[in-house]
DNA sequence: TATATCACTTGCATTTTGCAAGTAAAAAAC
DNA sequence: GTTTTTTACTTGCAAAATGCAAGTGATATA
């Protein structure tokens, strides 16, 4: 827990540069939980992810996850996924025209948060514990 | 990574309840990643967890953090976030009339999950990382 | 070739957010 | 003990994000 963000930038606003992360965005604060928020800080860039992980790829599969992602705001959120470089597009592993998505390296990175996050729902929110009927395997 | 939703639910919407929160709001889903993001998939609620967990307590506290809350959003959070048992209102620490705030056993629980997206922030927002200066001790 | 599916985009209503200003209670200053 | 300041909010409103339905053009299937 130990750092989470520091004060000089908001002590001396003039002297050090506003903080941006690898998009360009302006940072809120230079708190890495922060800055981690401004990115996937909504309601769906983790069920996107987590889809991800489990090996999902196509637009029509993340559209068709339980929670009903609208398509505007999935094809918004891919995009801004691609732009900060935690997917990427690639050719469908059917060998089919269309192309899917896939976490890259930093996306992938994102597991420990989503296990915490899966941990936490499971333990403190009973009603998710007690409808889980299906496995799936380690992605 | 095994278990994050299953499907009956949606196979067959009349049989199964539709799943709650504690607080009895609709859940998006049974999976208890989508549960959690329900409660904390915003761009402020994990900031004022953050804060919780550094040990402030005061709306004041919570309002000069660097990010800036709106004060209309740090109310409406931290009423959720005690109608949902993260957080409890407690006689300030200082012997004052005012109260203050602090996480509960179910709020203390999500530091997996600060300590995750922190971790995951340092190590792939390297501008986050360059301006670390302050260190905060264990809470 | 005709039809269906896919991966989106567009338009618009609803909801949430962000900002500024106001307010009542508590604390501090005088 | 009265005035001033601070605190912990609420209210009103503009702007942005979200949610829904209805397209659209490219690809796949019958």
């Amino acid at each position: 827990m130990q750092v989470f963000f520091r004060y000089r930038f908001f002590m001396s606003k003039k002297r050090v540069a506003k903080p941006k992360n690898q998009a360009g965005d302006l940072l809120r604060s230079p708190c890495p939980l922060a800055c981690a928020l401004d990115l996937m800080g909504d309601r769906w860039t983790l069920l996107i992810i987590r889809d991800l992980m489990f090996g999902r790829s196509r637009f029509k599969d993340f559209s068709a996850s339980p929670e009903g992602i609208p398509t505007n705001i999935l094809s918004e959120r891919l995009n801004r996924l691609q732009r900060h470089g935690l997917a990427e597009q690639v050719p469908a592993a059917d060998g089919s025209q269309r192309r899917g998505y896939r976490l890259t390296e930093k996306g992938r990175a994102l597991r420990p948060v989503l296990e915490a996050l899966r941990d936490w729902g499971l333990h403190w929110e009973p009603s998710t514990e007690a409808m889980l009927e299906q496995s799936f395997g380690k992605t």
